[in-house]
DNA sequence: AATGAATGAGGATTCATTCAT
DNA sequence: TATGAATGAATCCTCATTCAT
């Protein structure tokens, strides 16, 4: 796919990985996918390991990058969030690109990388955090712990993108979690008008 | 732990399955723990895989029966729906009983296993279901599409319970879920004088 | 060849070790010869180099009882001597049996094993030590310095040991270093009349 | 160390293979050790077991060149032997020049390297056979078969330089070999009272 | 019913050799 | 001539599964 050895490598263990989890993911299988001979990732990579480890530093640089972007560019806090959900729950955002694999087979490997994700959850939450305090000081939400809450967001959207790995993209549940989202972007407006 | 053989290898098993994953947790491992030979699995369990999906069952069948009775002794939708959602984000519930491995480590497995998640979804969700529209009825919610939200917060649940077995029970963790679901909470609630 | 697996197991990699070297020996290879399956080797050995030092110690038990044995029941310390030494020159003593395999090998295997070199030397020391001091006291022998020679003598029968293994049993050459040899018993006699 | 980049690549091979042995020894280590590319060495030497052959048939002409000047700077037969022996024993010879690697490693390597070691002994056997019958023409030794003892010495030196690569230099062991090896000095001696 | 020794397919990793530059 | 990236055969080791006892 691209003529840089690495990257393609890259881009094919994100798939492998995200697609058979670390362990059932062959080197060989990422290796053909990749159009390269078996023995050529060792060339690019320490090992497995290591070129998981890299395909999760490079999705979350991704992830991060496209949060970035998209609270530049939307309007309101809420706009903003609703994108961010929205961006992590659509499945074209696990599958074909390997993005965000982050913690999705983390599951199964070593110490080593799953040191990664604190640091990872961290950088997110930052970002959310000051998307909730600014529609608080903008009068738009009432969220008595924003950090907290940012941080449960962030956690939550770690787990659907696991989850999200495991089963065919459904647009059923797509819906359903797009909904229920609804629900908790509703809990934080400040001033609600009896809904009826 | 029990006399019987059958028990003692399904407890053991869902214990090293959600701690080390399908494919990283040994066959022996699981023997050695159940405290039988690693030839007897094999009497009662047709494969690995087959024991896996017997411990999905059974720790589904676990959930849904811990659900139902929540349900039953809580006095309003609101806690009914709390008390779930507590449940399911604690860590005692995923590490020593191994309930809910329903999830935890399909991550790895066979298209067999898979197959099984979509009717726990239904069978969850038509619960939550109930009691949200047990909630609108009584004029405490407010919510369009009960059932899809439902479902989402299912989908959710399953997602946190995945994410819980790979990661040290942390208590930070914890509260940051609990605040983020009260946002969902408030989301719900259907009569809301403007706030201040 | 043997009923008991271990004792196979060991009989065949001694064999192969002797014959190939420790890196060009394959567990594959040495399972074929004992007519097991290659995983089995696992069952009683920890991994390829823990079966080459349970060869290594064998070997050496085996050639330090045969020494004891020679010691016992020869005449005199020459005769001894003669005994230990066309013991080790004689190529049946290192192929099929596989005896002595000790050092053959250590050429290339880690530290581990090459530390099992030094205790087998002063046992063989020890004994062809009191040999020589018998002779001495017995006025059969002069040697200024037994134990050192003694110790010089072990570690040629060693060398010799080494190189037997890399080339065909040739008659010409053990013919060679017996001649050789003679000359060395020669040297300790004590008896010499003043030269000239 | 040389401009010519084939006896770099020749002096390296002869470092990196009697430090680690023929299969341990890499081409990358040896090319990296000479200074050259890897793919350099293919440029130079037909296969690594080419260049094992080269390195041993380069080791054999220093060490028969350094014979052939021994037994000519010495004065007497016993001095050319004891000359001879006390150069292969010394550590030095095996290590840094990489000298008499000979076979050092044969222990691994294919039938056509083995094929060297014959012509090899006969060779330095002729030079030897020379200086024993030349003590006994002088009326300075006593020895039946001089052609059988100095190939059984020669043999004796390659399995000595075999082991000694295997091995840290030692002065205990040097001391040893040396003190057996004047026994055996002793024992070429002519004059000796009738044995008995 | 219960065992655990035996099996062998499968996978990560190494490295001699090739070849495009 | 020189390079080193790329290859893939070869190797050690793991582990689900079988089967004789």
């Amino acid at each position: 796919m691209s003529s840089d050895p690495r990257t393609a490598i890259l881009d094919a263990a994100g798939e492998i990985f995200v697609r058979y989890g670390f362990k059932k993911a062959s080197v060989e299988d990422i290796a053909r996918k990749a159009g390269v001979g078996k023995g050529s990732i060792y060339l690019h990579f320490e090992s497995k390991e290591a070129l998981f480890e890299a395909c999760a530093r490079k999705g979350h640089a991704e992830a991060l990058a496209d949060l970035k972007e998209m609270v530049r560019s939307r309007p309101t806090p809420t706009e903003q969030l609703r994108a961010y959900i929205h961006y992590c729950i659509r499945p074209q955002c696990w599958s074909p690109t390997g993005q965000r694999i982050e913690l999705a087979t983390l599951v199964e490997i070593g110490e080593q990388a799953k040191q990664l994700i604190p640091g990872m959850v961290v950088e997110e939450t930052d970002i959310l955090t000051a998307v909730l305090e600014k529609g608080i000081a903008a009068g738009e939400f009432s969220v008595a712990e924003p950090r907290q809450v940012a941080r449960g967001l962030v956690e939550l959207m770690y787990c659907v993108g696991i989850e999200s790995t495991t089963r065919e993209p459904e647009a059923q549940r797509q819906r359903a979690l797009e909904a229920c989202f609804e629900v908790w972007l509703q809990g934080l407006s400040v001033a609600r008008s009896p809904k009826g």
